[in-house]
DNA sequence: CTGTTAGCGCCTTCAC
DNA sequence: GTGAAGGCGCTAACAG
């Protein structure tokens, strides 16, 4: 990478000039045609680019931080938009110049990720959606070079904004149990998602304390698509062992389900009803056929308070680790209406 | 902002000491336990944030560049995301030190958000969504302090990555034209967004070219939600004056459709067809009911282009202004299946 | 154990 | 019209 020195040098001028013309002065501080245009020919052939660190550091900000927030690449990018805003208008609403960069990982490979990024030069770092194995190296062998905030996560270590994940498996349970739903499965991913492990005990737990304990059988696990759980469906549907609730843990196996559902002629909710917890845009799920009862996260609020609380440690103004916790809506829709 | 001058002053030590200290090589240097922790007490009273530009510029970062990511805040966040997942792909294949910061901003205000911004500490800037108003800004008044790309937009004066958008329209116009379904509507957004006026504009034309001009009152403009999509189909349902068939400029306001069709007993393809241009999760669009049939707008690619091309002009290896057309893809759904 | 010094790349002030 | 010098905040090499 070339500098303006290493242009000032070819050009026989002073880094002064150099600089005064690259930074469209050069006329205001009347330094000659020739010159200039020898300064951006050389510019050019050098292939300088601006060292942003420099000026930055020339300009002296005041009150800038970089936080850094991890996410990953897999389905949820979806919801991860809405996280992305609820940080983002933290930003806006706390009057600092934050920078959030954006750093995408594969999910199980938090890990390798983190390494190959510098995160030396962040004052605060975001962390959404990790996996058992992710959450595994962050908790052991991870030294974090700044604070640290998880996004619906629970860990000894670290901060965290989350929500009480059991509970919201035991109010879907409710739910069921209180319309005499006793023959009840659930949909899951196959992947090892904590949150998705939570919901899905206190669904299970929930059933048990009531006497109608959910079998084995009954949990069906799809890869993380729509099309995998379209096709588990269409099994159920076609060996006509559908139960007569399915509590799914994401929109996105509801929406595989719906359409098998159609495709096979199983009403709902009169053959079975639907309980989803909502991770897409609350709209997406308000018209779907029919329309799904869900529990939506609140991802947007859930991504403020991440930010809010990231700036709160970097300034040292709650200890480490904080813990926050948020309620899910529950929305009620046609899949499975109020008993 | 306090610096680790100000708290080697006030602990009577060198900046040197502090600085060791607070990164954590304290007992590898062998500094006094004293020393370190009151170096840590005074660098917590003082409220001390470490300066990462500093530390960026002192580490001599090679091939590192700040891009900024400007975004609109509204409904279409959903594929913002895919935007920026191959953005990201892009910076990993680059294998350059790339920061992506993403900065939202409001339809029709970029104008202020730019300026708000320091956008002279960026290397290179990609900007989605533009509204007129935001297009006649960027045109007219703006000064680039660096390459700028556009995200799926034309101007004389930037780079760009886009679609032949007028060529989606008639495409869309000629399938159902193939099928003799000359009473066609357009479900549009009320807003300006240049490129649904050239999707529609190339519809439009194409069905008058072929003898069959679509009159006024078959365009139908909806607020940017499902849920006014609704609405009106739900009352050209009542009325009985829903066309053969409907061009949908986005499957937020299919979804819409769908559901109102779903409630007044509406069949699709049978009644009316459906055809839509994709701009969520394409996985999403093939399990509505029905599914849809559709163009894909190939948001990743186009931002995995935007991006090189950002890199490109920063290393100036393309001239100024640059255009880049890239095809979307066509899907065949339930909602209008081929003739 | 701790301090001194030099310099990362850039911009601004002042001097010629 | 142009150049020299100083300094933004930080770290590493070297010196005691």
């Amino acid at each position: 990478m070339s500098t303006i020195k290493d242009i000032a040098k070819e050009a026989g001028v002073s880094i002064a000039t150099v600089s005064i013309v690259l930074n469209g002065k050069g006329k205001e501080r009347k330094i000659s045609k020739e010159t200039q245009s020898r300064i951006y020919t050389i510019a050019q052939q050098l292939n300088y680019v601006p060292n942003q660190s420099a000026k930055k550091l020339r300009a002296a900000q005041k009150d800038s931080y970089a936080v850094a927030f991890y996410w990953a690449t897999d389905f949820r990018i979806n919801y991860l938009a809405r996280i992305t805003l609820g940080i983002q208008q933290e930003i806006m609403n706390l009057k600092k110049n934050i920078r959030l960069t954006v750093i995408p990982y594969k999910v199980d490979h938090l890990e390798e990720q983190m390494k190959s990024t510098q995160n030396d030069f962040f004052n605060g770092i975001i962390i959404a959606n990790m996996s058992n194995t992710d959450m595994e190296f962050l908790n052991t062998t991870y030294v974090p070079p700044c604070p640290v905030v998880l996004f619906n996560r629970e860990s000894p270590k670290f901060s965290s904004v989350t929500m009480d994940n059991y509970k919201v498996g035991q109010n879907v349970a409710r739910h069921f149990l209180a319309k005499g739903l006793f023959d009840a499965g659930v949909l899951t991913h196959d992947t090892t998602f904590p949150i998705m492990r939570q919901w899905m005990q206190g669904f299970l737990d929930t059933y048990k304390e009531e006497g109608h304990p959910i079998g084995e059988d009954r949990i069906y696990l799809c890869e993380t698509s729509s099309a995998s759980a379209f096709e588990i469906c269409k099994r159920l549907a076609a060996e006509g062992t559908m139960p007569k609730a399915m509590f799914c843990e994401s929109d996105v196996l509801a929406h595989g389900m719906l359409f098998a559902c159609y495709e096979t002629g199983i009403a709902i909710p009169q053959d079975v009803e639907v309980f989803t917890i909502g991770i897409n845009m609350p709209e997406i799920n308000d018209y779907t056929v029919p329309s799904l009862s869900r529990i939506d996260i609140p991802m947007g609020e859930i991504g403020q308070e991440c930010l809010r609380m990231t700036v709160d440690l970097i300034e040292k103004k709650v200890p480490s680790p904080t813990v926050l916790f948020l309620e899910g809506k529950t929305i009620i829709g046609q899949s499975s209406p109020l008993g």
